[in-house]
DNA sequence: GAGTGTGAAATTGTTCACAGCG
DNA sequence: CGCTGTGAACAATTTCACACTC
């Protein structure tokens, strides 16, 4: 978050950004910013604040945001096809390297440059050339299935839009997109709203 | 989360279940469940567990999923048509009653049952009759005066997918779906592993 | 015996406030 | 004088442990 901050103020064409600044337009405080920041260093100058392009390139390179990162879709749904036509993917370095479905009419087809395999291919694909990131849009039932696989095949890092708690081993990283809970926070707040 | 445990275990006939079982299925800790679900209440009996199928429709009464919900959609990319295409929204008691675009070329296409309409008929459309959601899926550039649009609408709820921190009323609840910050999380789980 | 509900203890996270530097 | 970096105070959350009930 204060990196997407910092890079609206590098935009802007500010050289120094103070932690109030950015706590202003992060929805945070001030001390917060500057305890979170102070957790990997000393980015500041005492009576000046933040160097803005100084701090992003740093914030990205402790992101790993300084480098690409192959990424393979598994169920190449409306969904997923919207992630891999997204500009704004690739151009924080995520590429997608591959698209998996295991429906007939969506092998072969086409999403941007790539073409939908076979997700029979899976295991090959993935023993030949690896992936950083597998991203899960299939429905529920497949997910923890397909998730197996691209662990098997050396996947250590997982974006799952499937609504189901993966089991995984604790070495691999999921992230859980989940539209359907969201929406039901929402419903929460509708709730709460009227019976107030 | 919980109901979404409950759920399961009703589809596998299951009438009672403890806090260990949830915990379990939901990554929790027992303590935890049981304090998070005596804040609405005393549901659970000692020596037994919580009734599945009771609690279950307890929390879809306190989430308000007991009712159904309007939601127009702004931005009719690939997202947002995977969005109104999703059956399992509709399922949860999420209807898609409009959907706009700025863009001509898409104004006028079909999404399953809905025509994508002019944004320009989004006001006035509002006026006659109000929608509980609203969901942004435009450019990060228009997002903010569309979410104003909305709010002068009636719109008190917002699920928002642009990449962009929305300022509204403190009555407006708003939830942030960002894949670019997703992916940002796993890159730095991946760059920290390479580091280790 | 199994398992909830809940105060009290332990832990974690946030805010304060100020020394110290540019 | 403005603003960071940070220990100390404070607040929130989680875990513990046990009385109580089925």
């Amino acid at each position: 978050l204060y990196l997407h901050c910092l890079e609206e103020y590098e935009r802007e064409g500010k050289a120094t950004v103070s932690s109030r600044a950015l706590a202003e337009r992060g929805g945070s405080t001030p001390a917060q910013v500057r305890k979170d920041l102070s957790f990997f260093g000393s980015f500041g100058r005492r009576g000046i604040g933040y160097p803005v392009p100084a701090l992003a390139q740093r914030i990205r390179g402790i992101l790993g945001l300084d480098r690409r990162w192959r990424l393979v879709l598994v169920g190449a749904g409306r969904l997923g096809a919207a992630l891999v036509g997204y500009r704004g993917l690739a151009e924080r370095g995520f590429d997608f390297v591959a698209a998996y479905d295991a429906d007939p009419a969506r092998i072969g087809t086409r999403i941007e440059e790539l073409t939908v395999r076979d997700v029979a291919d899976l295991d090959a694909d993935l023993a030949a050339g690896g992936a950083d990131i597998g991203v899960i849009g299939t429905p529920a039932e497949a997910a923890q299935a397909i998730a197996d696989r691209l662990v098997r095949g050396g996947v250590r890092t997982v974006l799952n839009f499937a609504s189901v708690k993966l089991v995984l081993p604790p070495e691999v990283t999921v992230t859980n997109v989940d539209m359907t809970l969201e929406l039901e926070t929402l419903s929460y707040a509708l709730a709460r709203r009227r019976s107030d």
